[in-house]
DNA sequence: AAGGCAAATATGTCTATACAATCAACATCA
DNA sequence: TGATGTTGATTGTATAGACATATTTGCCTT
């Protein structure tokens, strides 16, 4: 019932039927939409047990390659150019694994009433009481990004007692509660004066803007990252498609 | 050997082992790199079989969770926030979806030799032949992003043939071959007059560029789009971890 | 013709069993 | 001491069988 020989060396039987419908993919003869063979006429055809077919579809159906409807049938997913999972890192870490020194200074650290827009975004009452932080992170001593964080007290209720030059924030936060979500916006812009005064940038250079919004159940954390002139941000590295790994410099 | 009934209603058993897991590492009881129970030892303590354990570890594996070493044990990964697959989807259906009316202008295509730095960049030699393109998309004749590619032309032999006002370049693209890798970065910057001139920007108001790579098999093509000033992209959407979904609108 | 029921088809899940592959630790032998 | 083999623990893969659930189709009844 094996047929190893003829096909490459040793890779698991459930990889070959994924290959196998990739291929058929790939090739045109399965065109997006399409129904594919069934799991049982793909027993039959290949010759390997129902759960080993079971397997593969499922995987290829978590990789976004196909679509399984219960009762109906597997279909071809629409094609789309997919990145890895975006892994956002924190920063420090970064600056290190460059070879850099990290350092960073604290220019606010307080509880605030938020303005309305900001209240808004977090789904708080105006003027509602929300921590406020204002940090610049920096490589050699030279500013890189302005982080700039409005937090929802109950996510973390003692914020304000924490030295954050000895831990990021970020390492905080994620010590304290699963993320339930995320959501990330990136923008270009010309720094206003203030973060022009932080970063120590003297003419009108645009820079990036990502702003990332967490959710901690319907608690909501915002970051308004702003980073130096110049510089340029890898989003998801060179990934090889269905593998996790690759990092992005936030 | 059930005991669904003090539990909720009807979740999947696997899904609960999940859960079991997922619990232990939010509450803390189990800390990054620490190894967790076997596999012999969840089925005990739980009372399912080893196949439903074996598929939990496997699936939180997969999302990046854990870490698994054959005859060591599974170990709690690092944590990350990690967004969901980044999907890159093509403006065309972007704009549709938000209601627009997509059309593109096609200002160069062509073929051309590569001068060094753009021949480096898709590991080709000096001067080689590659496709050139240069393509303005606009939502309701309103430029918004300008697109320039360069192509391996062993990927596209048939590029300039094609009447890209009808299908868009990554349709076609797309359609030829699996992409087997890709890499994205951004950056924000003062455009250059020339692209000034086809966006339809007066002031020197900065905006958003971001650079796409993607290797079929080795062949490597590149497409950099600048983004008309002032607008903002989301790059991967509100998402529930370990879902497929989400939309980069790129 | 309309409604309802039953069968066929398809995916979703779960289990018990088996064997393979890898790693660490220990024992053995030269 | 150093190299080598053995054993136990652990994960990785594969299978057959069973039952659950969802969808479609067609037949049968009214």
């Amino acid at each position: 019932m094996r047929d190893n020989a003829t096909n490459s060396q040793a890779r698991p039987l459930y990889q070959q039927v994924k290959e196998y419908i990739l291929e058929k993919i790939n090739s045109g003869m399965l065109q997006t939409g399409m129904q594919i063979e069934s799991e049982a006429e793909l027993v039959s055809a290949l010759g390997f047990s129902r759960m080993t077919v079971n397997r593969a579809l499922r995987e290829l159906t978590a990789e976004g390659r196909l679509t399984r409807i219960q009762g109906r049938g597997t279909f071809v997913a629409e094609k789309k150019v997919q990145s890895s999972l975006l892994e956002i890192h924190a920063i420090d870490k970064e600056i290190r694994a460059r070879g850099g020194t990290y350092s960073c200074t604290v220019h606010l650290l307080q509880e605030e009433k938020a303005k309305p827009s900001i209240a808004a975004s977090m789904g708080l009452a105006p003027y509602s009481q929300v921590f406020h932080s204002i940090i610049v992170h920096k490589d050699n001593d030279v500013p890189i990004q302005l982080g700039c964080r409005y937090i929802n007290p109950q996510v973390a209720p003692h914020f304000l007692e924490q030295d954050f030059t000895k831990c990021t924030v970020s390492d905080y936060l994620l010590s304290l509660a699963p993320v339930s979500a995320v959501e990330h916006v990136v923008e270009a812009l010309i720094p206003d004066s203030w973060i022009r005064d932080l970063l120590g940038i003297n003419g009108s250079e645009p820079c990036l803007a990502l702003y990332r919004k967490t959710w901690v159940d319907d608690k909501i954390a915002t970051h308004s990252s702003f980073y130096y002139p110049g510089s340029r941000y890898t989003l998801g590295g060179k990934f090889v498609p269905s593998s996790v790994g690759s990092i992005g410099i936030i």
